[in-house]
DNA sequence: GTTACGCTCTGTAGTTGGTACAGACACAAG
DNA sequence: CTTGTGTCTGTACCAACTACAGAGCGTAAC
């Protein structure tokens, strides 16, 4: 067996490595339930299976989709079992529902702090528009 | 002086009502020291001078654009004096141009989840393309 | 006068999703 | 056998609030 099959027991810092996570992100989502207590040498040390890795790399896409701690223990059934493919088709649309509701806030932002740049010279003096305009009174 | 006079002492929640925050949020940021202590009446309770009422408007206006407590405090001179323009503006370019990432972030990760999502049914089958190809072994 | 209700005071804990220690032990190379 | 690196545990820290408990104050009604 190759030294760097999937199927050889993994350290913690050598699954974050293959995974390209942070070593304590491990730890933390075997705390908070995300991730079953491993296996562990005699003195300790836990050790990663096949099976924990494929599941650690869900959680991880799932979070780089942007979907919450909540919702990947949903799509993992930890809450009440396996969802059907409806509940995670309903979960992943309410999720894409927030990204474009912050994707419209933050170009709403953008817009806003343009208008309000405006005027705001760029002098070496203390007169600015941009704070000008924060400070005002309407 | 009518009752509504931006210029009569508010009480801490008639301050909260008129510029739409929190009643807990202008305790804090008297906490981290972006408001000054408030005149106090002879039994404690804080009362707010148009001043106050100025500043608060300002730090919520800011915030509301997005930049960041620390971004106000120099905004307002906290930490090395009043800002001139030139360094106001490159504050805002800069938190501009985070607010552009993330807002470019959010779209990829709208994209990526409309592919994942391609094939997910909404069958009432626990089987379902979104969560297997978040397993997949790629 | 007093009683009831609502507002304010203080300090502290909880939120989200990790990240970073400190101090103690384990393991492998030389 | 030592030395260096990796792992263990528990706990503290980050942003930017928000919420709450328990005590005190203010005022209007009765």
């Amino acid at each position: 067996m190759a030294i760097t099959s999937p199927r050889a027991a993994l350290k913690r810092a050598e699954l974050a490595g293959r995974l390209g996570c942070n070593l304590e992100t491990i730890r933390y989502y075997e705390r908070i339930e995300l991730l079953p207590e491993p296996a562990r040498t005699a003195s300790g040390h836990r050790l990663y299976s096949n099976e924990d890795q494929v599941r650690l790399r869900f959680i991880l896409r799932a979070r780089s989709l942007g979907f919450s701690v909540e919702d990947v223990r949903s799509l993992l059934g930890i809450n009440d079992g396996r969802p059907s493919c409806a509940e995670v088709r309903a979960l992943a649309e309410a999720h894409r529902g927030d990204i474009r509701k912050r994707i419209a806030d933050l170009k709403q932002m953008d817009r806003r702090l343009g208008e309000i740049m405006a005027g705001c010279t760029g002098a070496e003096t203390p007169d600015c528009a941009l704070t000008d305009k924060l400070f005002e009174d309407r």
